[in-house]
DNA sequence: GTGCGACCTGAAGTCAGCTTTAGGTCAAGG
DNA sequence: CCTTGACCTAAAGCTGACTTCAGGTCGCAC
C-alpha cells in the first residue's frame, strides 16, 4: 500500500517550488484536494506533484487559474490519471500555444511593418485595428482578441 | 497651423478605442501629454494616436506600463517622432517579441514531450525544473525565467 | 442666457493571484 | 511529558491596471 506514502505541505512545497501559501490557495480554489490527519493538517497524494508540474506550465504562459482548473477537471476523478489522459490534456493546450505563438508572431511581423515604418495610422493600421471595428464596439470596448484577452499572465 | 487641430478626449477615446478613464489614467502615470482649455480640459495632439497604438500594441503582447513608458521615453521630447525613432524603438521591441516566441516554443515542444508522455517527473524535467535548482532558492523562490516574469499581462 | 452633454477631480472600488499576519494547534524527538 | 518546529484558519494586505462614483464645471448650440 502506499497509503502511508503521504506528504506534508511543508515537503510538497519544497519538491514542487510553490509556496505553502500557494499550495493551501489552489485547494481553496478547487485545483487541488488532500486528506487531512486526525488534528486537521493537510495530507497530499505524489499524484499532486504532478498536477502541480502542470499548474506551473500553465501557469508560466500566462493561463488563468479558472482555465487551469477546467484542464485538471478533465483529469478522471477516482483514479490516477494515465498517460492517455495527460496525453489528451497535452493536445488541447498544445492548439492554444500554437495560437499564442502565432499571435505574437503577427504582432511582431506587424511591429516591423507598421510600428516599424512608422506610419502608424489607426484607421489603416492592420495590427491594431484588424477589421476597423472598433468605433463600433461600446465604450470602453477592448480591442484584444479574444484569444489574447483569456488571461492576465506572468508567462507571456 | 494645426494649433487648432486638437482633440477631445471623447473623440480620442472614440479613434483609440481607450476609455477616457484609460487615457486620463495614462496621462497621470506619465505615458501621455496634454494640453488644456482655459477651462482646464484636456485637449490631445493628435500624434497621440500613434503613441496609443503602440501602447495598445504593447499591452496586447503583455508588456507593463513601466516598461511601455520606458519606450516611449527614447522618443524625442520636442518634435514629432519621425520614421527612424519609431523604427529603432521598433527593433528593441522586435527583440523583446522573438524572446517570448521562443519561451512559447519551448513550452510548447516541452509540454508535448513531458506533459504529453505522462513522465512529467518533477526531479527530471526539463521544462519543469531546467536546472533542479529549484530547492536551493529561498521559500516561495519563484521558477519562472526572468523573461518570463517581466509583466503581468493581458497577451498571451 | 440657458440648457445639457461632455468634461473635470480625488477617492474609492475591482479583479487576479497570491502573501502576510495574528493567534492558536499538531506531532515527533528527547 | 515537554518542547519546538511545522502546521492550521480567517482575514487583511498587496500589485497592476484600470473603472466607478460623487459632486461639481465647461462650452457650445439655440
Amino acid at each position: 500500500m502506499d497509503t502511508k506514502d503521504l506528504l506534508t505541505i511543508g515537503e510538497v512545497a519544497h519538491r514542487s517550488g510553490f509556496p505553502p501559501s500557494a499550495l493551501r490557495y489552489y485547494e481553496r480554489e478547487g485545483l487541488l484536494r488532500t486528506t487531512r490527519t486526525a488534528g486537521g493538517q493537510r495530507r497530499y497524494e505524489r499524484s499532486v506533484l504532478r498536477r502541480l508540474a502542470f499548474i506551473r506550465a500553465a501557469r508560466t504562459v500566462g493561463v488563468g487559474l479558472d482555465e487551469v482548473r477546467h484542464g485538471l477537471d478533465q483529469l478522471p476523478d477516482g483514479r490516477t490519471p494515465t498517460k492517455a489522459d495527460w496525453s489528451r490534456l497535452s493536445r488541447s493546450w498544445r492548439g492554444r500555444l500554437d495560437e499564442q505563438i502565432q499571435a505574437l508572431v503577427a504582432l511582431r511581423d506587424g511591429l516591423d511593418s507598421c510600428i516599424g515604418c512608422g506610419c502608424l495610422s489607426l484607421q489603416r493600421c492592420r495590427l491594431y485595428n484588424p477589421g476597423d471595428r472598433v468605433a463600433e464596439l461600446g465604450p470602453g470596448a477592448r480591442l484584444l482578441p479574444p484569444m489574447l484577452r483569456r488571461t492576465p499572465a506572468e508567462g507571456v
